[in-house]
DNA sequence: ATGTATTATTCGACCCTCAAACAAAATAAC
DNA sequence: GTTATTTTGTTTGAGGGTCGAATAATACAT
């Protein structure tokens, strides 16, 4: 059940009611589709009356179509209802320091088009490409009605101007997707931190956390990022700076970060530290396996791995240890159902989770670890389909209500 | 704005728009009071009509009173709208390891009554005298009417159940408050967490945190409590065992914590941390100031501190120090905008706030440092106050919606 | 006395859900 | 083959809500 929240409330009109309810019946629609008005009566607990005058109206707006006739051993053959994947496409942009991907999407989050380019070094002339880029992508698909532009951004997004505050590996600062691609599409633009983007996409895509509340993904990568969802929201802090528990310090004494911090989660257990442990392993040893190689990408590290060197396993296995200290943070302080590990090193995800549950099992009193940690099941995605999941859950998961 | 939750949602009827307008109308009055029914229409943004009705339904229920007349320049005087402070009073109880103080206080959390007696060391002749207690009190006063009984304990408390899981400084272990107490006393039984009652008490109660949604307590005794609120809600994990932060390891290789852990954060910033200090560096030395004190308590340091001890300030301090760093881990993640200090140390606020705020400008990148932290104004009474928010809020601030 | 400003109430229009009755459609029973 | 049964989906009136305009009630200024 959900508490009104009296510090910013709105209140409730005749619509209201509606509004919710209609919502709701959306929502059904979209994840159990097909579906019937009588079963989504039974459903929601609405009276069949009522879920009629919505579907109506579902219908009209073009939200949903009605189907085939389903078969039942008695009775009027129930009409199924399905979620209009043709109504209306979502445009989905997921930058990363090297590589931008866009793409086009239906709502059922399937991908009808995308493309990958080259992240520019400059801001302006990054946005200027992509803008260019999403108009193209937008007018090669004259059919399909788009209602929305959703950006996944590797840093922390202010909460009401929607900047993108730094951007650590990309050297950015400040930089305001929003305004100008408004300016340039006419379309709704929503700009989210990652970790955020796919900690909404595992609540929304994914079906083995369908009824979760409280959920963490945690982006392994060049930094450690967190998107946290508590009772049901992102959780964003102040300004929207919360889920930097990869800067949270696990030794106050250890190396300095990037951040000014010191001995941050990141730097124990992201792919750079890995790197870094493997580059410091191999160099002090007499003799340096790969004298070509100045400093291997953590790709690297894991083909080695697999290959069975003994220096990159102990890397992924430090990795391992410090990413297992770190979830155990996680757990202790917010105890969500589900914890998500995206990222490279879920490839080794045979090697490193069971140092992964040791670690929580020595670190964690038996009662407090009732936390599933599980891997993404798709490492590239998440990013791109958290982006579509912003502006969907715009139409189905946030009526403007108390 | 807030979100409908798709997972557990609940429909709306017909009375759903009443339902959450008027407990705007409501809370509007307890905050604002005393207030005409046009000023509320105007803070509400509800029609003038609308509000009557409303009005009419909560006087003739008994939540609110009408006052006096006021006075304007020109027009008709207003009528001001009261709460109705004697409609209800709400027993709040908290249960420390040593004593136990229950209280009866009105629909203002302004105390009526209150006693203190010893915490009995077995839970169920607890319970019972407890019990005994409460009748009692209720029974003294039959001219108000209680809505309920809220309990805050010094441990986690099963989601479910409502069950106190585990109280370390009690040695407690899954104790059933609420059904035995319901059963005498026939009023409805919350419990929660001593923490989480003062970040409710702060948020229902203090004018300085009135439109604040992101906030943690962090209650610093014989450990160390973290009670967090995000978007305006408890943060309570999956069975109710989040906001362990005390018991976050802020140093992988430290001595061992109670909790199985090793270097907990409550290991170094407690008042047993301060006390334990304080012992060593003064049992270490050649000359023990203090040979008739075995072990000091807590208020010995704080008071030894006061009256220039240097080694009593060197313990505060060494806390000091080691608050500022679980902080910075709580304003890395969460980034509330608040953050409340409650126990004993913060009497000695002008010697331990320098170092905090030191210890936050090194960790913290100045983007990230936009987290007020405060001491409670009030130290004893949060616990209590808390209670009472446990039962008000279910009239106030929770409606049954989406 | 009249005008103006402000508060509070009344009343009809409109929106929404509910529950019961009804229509539609398919199978089971006779 | 006709009738009963069962299930889906629609229609309809009652009841509860908010809105907005009109109205009543006050108090002060001119």
């Amino acid at each position: 059940m959900r508490k009104i929240d009296l510090t910013s409330f709105s209140i409730a009109t005749s619509e209201t009611a509606r509004n919710i309810n209609r919502r709701i019946v959306l929502d059904l629609i979209r994840t159990r589709q097909p579906i019937s008005r009588a079963d989504l009566a039974r459903l929601s607990g609405l009276q069949r009356s009522t879920i009629s005058l919505i579907a109506d109206q579902l219908i009209e707006e073009q939200w949903i179509t009605q189907g085939a006739f389903g078969h039942l051993p008695r009775g009027r053959k129930p009409r199924f209802l399905h979620l209009n994947v043709e109504r209306a496409g979502i445009i989905g942009v997921n930058v990363r320091p090297t590589k931008t991907t866009i793409a086009l999407a239906n709502l059922n989050a399937r991908f009808i088009a995308h493309e990958t380019f080259t992240t520019a070094a400059d801001p302006d002339q990054f946005i200027q490409e992509l803008s260019n880029r999403v108009s193209v992508l937008i007018n090669s698909h004259p059919e399909i009605f788009c209602e929305g532009i959703g950006i996944s951004v590797p840093g922390r997004v202010n909460l009401m101007s929607k900047e993108l505050i730094f951007a650590p590996n990309l050297g950015w600062q400040n930089v305001n997707f929003k305004t100008p691609l408004e300016r340039s599409t006419g379309l709704p633009v929503e700009v989210e931190n990652a970790a955020n983007a796919c900690a909404l996409a595992e609540i929304w895509f994914e079906r083995r956390t369908g009824g979760v509340r409280d959920l963490i993904a945690v982006t392994i990568s060049e930094g450690i990022g967190t998107g946290i969802i508590v009772n049901g929201q992102l959780v964003r802090g102040t300004t929207g700076i919360a889920g930097e528990f990869g800067h949270v310090s696990i030794n106050e004494n250890g190396p300095q970060c990037k951040c000014g911090n010191r001995g941050c989660w990141e730097v124990y257990a992201s792919n750079e530290a890995a790197i870094d442990e493997y580059v410091r392993a191999t160099s002090s040893g007499r003799t340096r396996k790969h004298p070509s190689i100045d400093k291997p990408t953590f790709e690297d590290i894991l083909y080695l791995a697999e290959q069975g060197d003994v220096k990159a396993i102990e890397a992924i296995e430090h990795m391992a240890h410090y990413l297992g200290i770190g979830l155990a943070m996680l757990i202790t302080g917010i105890a969500p159902s589900v914890i998500v590990l995206i990222g490279e090193v879920t490839r080794a995800w045979e090697r490193i989770n069971p140092i992964i549950k040791r670690v929580l099992e020595e670190r964690l009193p038996s009662n407090q670890n009732g936390t599933q940690v599980l891997p993404a099941e798709d490492i590239l995605q998440p990013r791109l389909r958290g982006s579509i999941a912003l502006i969907l859950q715009k139409h189905f998961g946030a009526p403007a209500t108390a």
